[in-house]
DNA sequence: GATGAATGAGATTTCATTCAT
DNA sequence: AATGAATGAAATCTCATTCAT
């Protein structure tokens, strides 16, 4: 009962500190975010960080597997769940708009690190463009997609998803703006007369 | 004859360190890329990139500024001499990959670089958004396109373009990768039934 | 206790890095001063003062606040109390110099960064002559003292104070300087036939 | 005569070189001066003042000897021409801000760089004490001046001389301030019932 | 578990000086 | 004589990391 405790402490520490992280990483760019930085944002000092993860690529790597544990729990059974490769790759392009809706500080900082560290989260990134990819074959497999190269179409929709949280603000209506990409991209695979 | 053959020495050595900068940024991104690693390359001491260009700031300046004078000076004419909006967005897509064939390094520095400091590349950034807007509300004024959000189009078309830098490899065949992509958009911003 | 006990610790750091950084600039100059020059002196590494003063500039400006703070709790309960101006003036002088008889490093330093920054501490430079200006204004009104211009007097009597540090060695004996100097301006500021 | 006219040459570039190192000195302080800030304003490349004068201390020693020449030239032949010790010692504080007004960047500059290079210049700034303290024991030697330590009246006088050029601005009324001092002197050194 | 003082490496910038042309 | 490109040292600042308490 009491490692229980404790374990569930620390998971909560670990928890608030990636998200603090998160925050400061979104607002500022990963290079001002320094442990200092991150440390006043949580109210703790600096060493805490340092015995929770080790070192600050220990808690870089936190951050970005919060969100990404986050994002794949949301999307991945919206999409799966679609009866069509086009409703599913619709259901993608939405799904991760609703992410950012719900997440913004997260999904910045993600990309802001995976895009400084390109060759550290390489592998992340090949990932999240054949999840892509795999809609893409089901609709080619089904004949609901026309035939084109489904790297060069599943690295635009990643791109074009990628280029929204910058955008956002306030005003930014992104389930409109959802629809809008869904469209380009429903528009962009189909067979000619739909 | 003398200051002639000065000015040319001076520009020349510009060149190759600029050359050189971009090289190292395109190959281990803009933090790693210090001054002393860009001397390094070019086999010069650090104090010859302050003499000639004042500071890092303005070294990164003549980076962008020589990478976008060449883009601009090979691509602006082919676009704007496009009969239609739809072959202007063909034009304005193949020839971003043609450049990127021609000048990688560059193109792979300069994204770096404005990702880096997003704050003050904003204008470039936006500009680079509102130029794909432009030929976007050409082709619907024309009737070429259909109705659609030009933002999020346009944001979709640069966000595809700007993603291939870090694809390219001796195999990626550019070209092949450029109809695919004109053909993507192309479908994705007519009307139905062409 | 702990937080007391933490609190003096970083008080008495901080007061020991000053004191080691006035007798650094006391000794040879603000110019030969460097962090790496201080930290040694202090036997510590230069990021301790970074740490404690955030830069350089706030190393110096906690050693003229020391002195200055110092300096004026000592002299001006003295030069208020006196009963008349030219007493008041006297008090000044002598004043001066008993301070420097305690602080000789430190306001050596001081002089060194008034003059070295004359731009930044130029408004603390007026007041040092403001404040001998009124001690002269209060004898010229009650009487004491004949007609001359105040600023000119003033700053007499601030840089003749102010060339004494460089002048001190353990031979000196400053309480005869004093008398002396305080003497010479009585001379000079009083009517005719005291 | 070929020789005689590069010397003279020589000896017009020397002194032009050694005139704008006086003016960039005397508006920027001695920090802001470095060669190539000099070399611009002369008008020619940094290579120039190390050929002319070995170094940059070259330079600097330069400047002042042109100075100190200068004003021992104006300033002498007044003092020691003078009937009275009184008379002498007027001569010398009023030449000294006539002096500051014919050539004010001039002793601005060497004001500077006799104050930051302190150690260096020890000597001339103890001869510029040691010329004062001369003409007070000329005084009290004909009992024209009372008894005082005519150090601490040297010190003094001379602190108050050197505390001008900075105060300089166009407002400034340079010959009533040297009557103003030369009074206070006179009143403080002289017997009681002058 | 937590603190925060201290370290030391790395980066930029400035500058006097040198030297081939 | 003059140029100006290049060097190399010195200085400041920022930070991740370590460790005694």
């Amino acid at each position: 009962m009491r490692s229980e405790n404790q374990t569930f402490i620390e998971a909560a520490r670990r928890a608030q500190l990636a998200q603090c992280a998160a925050e400061v990483i979104a607002e500022g760019g990963l290079r001002k975010a320094s442990m200092v930085r991150i440390a006043e944002r949580a109210g703790v000092s600096v060493g805490v960080i340092s015995y929770h993860f080790g070192n600050k690529a220990g808690l870089i790597e936190a951050v970005v597997g919060e969100v990404a544990r986050a994002a794949v729990e949301l999307m991945e059974p919206k999409i799966v769940s679609q009866p069509t490769a086009a409703a599913g790759l619709r259901a993608l392009i939405t799904g991760n708009l609703e992410f950012m809706q719900s997440h913004p500080e997260g999904i910045k900082a993600v990309l802001e690190i995976v895009r400084a560290d390109a060759g550290v989260y390489a592998e992340q990134g090949a990932k999240a463009v054949t999840d892509v990819q795999k809609v893409l074959h089901w609709g080619q497999q089904t004949g609901e997609f026309r035939a084109f190269d489904t790297r060069v179409m599943a690295v635009a929709v990643r791109a074009a998803i990628d280029a929204v949280p910058p955008l956002i603000t306030p005003d930014l209506d992104l389930t409109a703006y959802g629809e809008q990409l869904a469209d380009l991209f429903d528009r962009a695979t189909r067979k000619e007369a739909g």
